[in-house]
DNA sequence: ATTGTATATCGCAAAAATACGATTAAAGGT
DNA sequence: ACCTTTAATCGTATTTTTGCGATATACAAT
């Protein structure tokens, strides 16, 4: 039985939900917002959260396949930053999703 | 063991994860564009969503203990809408998280 | 009082998310 | 060649989410 019945949904409906639920999780949150002070490697948002490296690593590929990040591979790190366009692109969904609604 | 490190982070970073994951559902967004259109009725909201009625009845819940929708009873039915203030905190929230990013 | 309508809650099953230790892979330095 | 460092992946345990049918509840109408 389908137990994910996200794709009865709208596409629009569908991205917005899927940038929300990469932005669910405090920890991701958190990474971005180490990322806001500028790039930066693996190794140094580990440091600054309270989970263990493959933890880290994980939340970082589900901000990654939401692509509000990108990581390049330096040497034997990989040094992190926000994909800008894509931050712009899900600020203005957001905001015209909320500015959309009006109250009752 | 703790399998919820959530509470490791700052109020902050908690909240903007409370107020996604509430987004984080395209059924939910759905619900809350039906809601922008006018108040109405669980039952109208569950007509126009492929979902039963229990499971409509679920993410209700959800999107009222975020507090993005009010439900207000009503003879036999119970009326949401949108609760105004916290739809417009939450823009504000996510508009400043967002702006306040600076890429690499 | 009985019936019907509307919605919430309960109980359950399946799936997805969270978390970690251990292992692997890839690169650099010695 | 060997060791160290860095980060991803694997395997596994636990928790949370999603979804539905069945039941309970609350109110209205007859």
């Amino acid at each position: 039985m389908a137990y994910t019945k996200r794709t009865e949904f709208s596409e629009d409906e569908m991205q917005l939900a899927d940038i929300a639920k990469a932005l669910s999780h405090p920890a991701r949150i958190a990474i971005l917002k180490v990322l806001s002070d500028g790039q930066c490697i693996c190794g140094d948002i580990v440091d600054r959260l309270p989970l263990a490296q493959s933890t880290v690593s994980q939340h970082l590929k589900e901000l990654k396949s939401a692509g509000l990040i990108k990581g390049e591979i330096d040497g034997p790190r990989v040094c992190y930053c926000l994909n800008e366009p894509v931050i712009g692109k899900a600020r203005k969904h957001f905001n015209f999703l909320f500015t959309s609604f009006n109250c009752c």
